[in-house]
DNA sequence: ATGGTGGGTTCCCCA
C-alpha cells in the first residue's frame, strides 16, 4: 500500500489489477483506495495468490475463478467489465521447476484458461487478458536466453500453452511497437536481478482485435521496480483510446 | 548443481 498509493495518485491509469494480493477479501485495504476515487473488487485468500481490479469507472459482471473445482480454491482469476473493455486478470501458477508436480499443474491451469477465454469472451469486444503469466512469450523476452533456456518461465510447453491462448485471437501490444528484445517486467531478488539488469517479459496484457486496434501505447514502467522495498515486478502499462 | 533475497507465516514455504 505504501507503494501503490502514490503511484495510483501519480498515474491515475483507469483500471488497475493487482496480483499476488495474499490478502482475504474481508481484511482487504479498501478505503485508502477508494479515498483516490477508485472502486475495487477483490478476489483473495491467506499467504498465496490473489488478485484484484481497481477502476475510476463502474466495475460490472465481476467473476471470480473459472468455476472449476479443479482449480478454484487457489485464487488467481478475477474478471470484470469496465465501460467498454472486459478485463480478464490473471495470476498464473509459477511452476517452480520443469518437470514438477507444480509444473504439471501450470500447464493444465494454462490450458483450462484457454478454454475458459473461448467460452466466455467475444472477440468482437474489446478484451484484455491481462497478469502476472509467469510465461515467456519467446526469447526477447528473455536477458541471457542460453541460461534460461529451458528452464521455468521460458521451457517450450509453457510458451505453447501461451500461444495456445493467443491463437485464440489475442495479442501481445507491445510487437505493435516495436520487434526489439528486452523490456522486462520481473527481476528476482536472489540474483539481485534489477540492479544487474537480468529480467524477464512475464507479465502481459494480451488483446482482442478491437483492443488492439484501439492500442496507442505501451509501456513498463521500470521506476516502479526501484527504490525501498519494491515489488519484484515492475508495472506494464497499456493505452486503448 | 547450487545458492542467492524477500515476504509471510511458523520454525518452513513459495516465489
Amino acid at each position: 500500500m505504501e507503494r501503490l498509493l502514490p503511484w495510483l495518485s501519480e498515474k491515475r491509469p483507469e483500471i488497475v489489477c493487482l496480483q499476488e494480493t495474499k490478502c482475504v477479501d474481508e481484511a482487504f485495504p479498501r478505503e485508502p483506495i477508494e479515498e483516490l476515487g477508485y472502486s475495487l473488487v477483490t478476489f483473495g485468500q491467506r499467504t498465496y495468490n490473489g488478485v484484484a481490479i481497481l477502476a475510476k469507472g463502474g466495475i460490472e459482471d465481476v467473476i471470480r475463478g473459472f468455476g472449476d473445482e479443479r482449480f478454484d480454491d487457489e485464487a488467481r482469476v478475477i474478471g470484470a467489465t469496465v465501460e467498454d473493455v472486459m478485463v480478464l486478470n490473471l495470476y498464473v501458477v509459477n511452476g517452480q521447476s520443469v518437470g514438477s508436480e507444480s509444473y504439471d499443474f501450470k500447464l493444465s491451469w494454462l490450458e483450462r484458461l484457454r478454454d475458459f477465454v473461448r467460452e466466455r469472451y467475444d472477440l468482437a469486444e474489446k478484451v484484455v487478458l491481462l497478469g502476472d503469466y509467469n510465461v515467456t512469450i519467446d526469447d526477447r523476452d528473455v536477458h541471457d536466453p542460453e541460461l534460461w533456456k529451458g528452464r521455468i518461465l521460458c521451457s517450450a510447453p509453457e510458451r505453447a500453452a501461451l500461444q495456445a491462448l493467443m491463437a485464440e485471437g489475442y495479442s501481445d501490444p507491445l510487437r505493435k511497437f516495436t520487434e526489439e528484445a528486452g523490456h522486462h517486467t520481473w527481476w528476482d531478488f536472489r540474483t539481485r536481478g534489477f540492479q544487474r539488469g537480468r529480467g524477464l517479459r512475464i507479465d502481459h496484457a494480451l488483446l482482442s482485435p478491437p483492443a488492439l486496434e484501439a492500442c496507442t501505447a505501451f509501456e513498463v514502467d521500470r521506476e516502479a521496480r526501484d527504490g525501498a522495498k519494491p515489488s519484484d515486478h515492475a508495472p506494464v502499462i497499456v493505452t486503448l483510446d
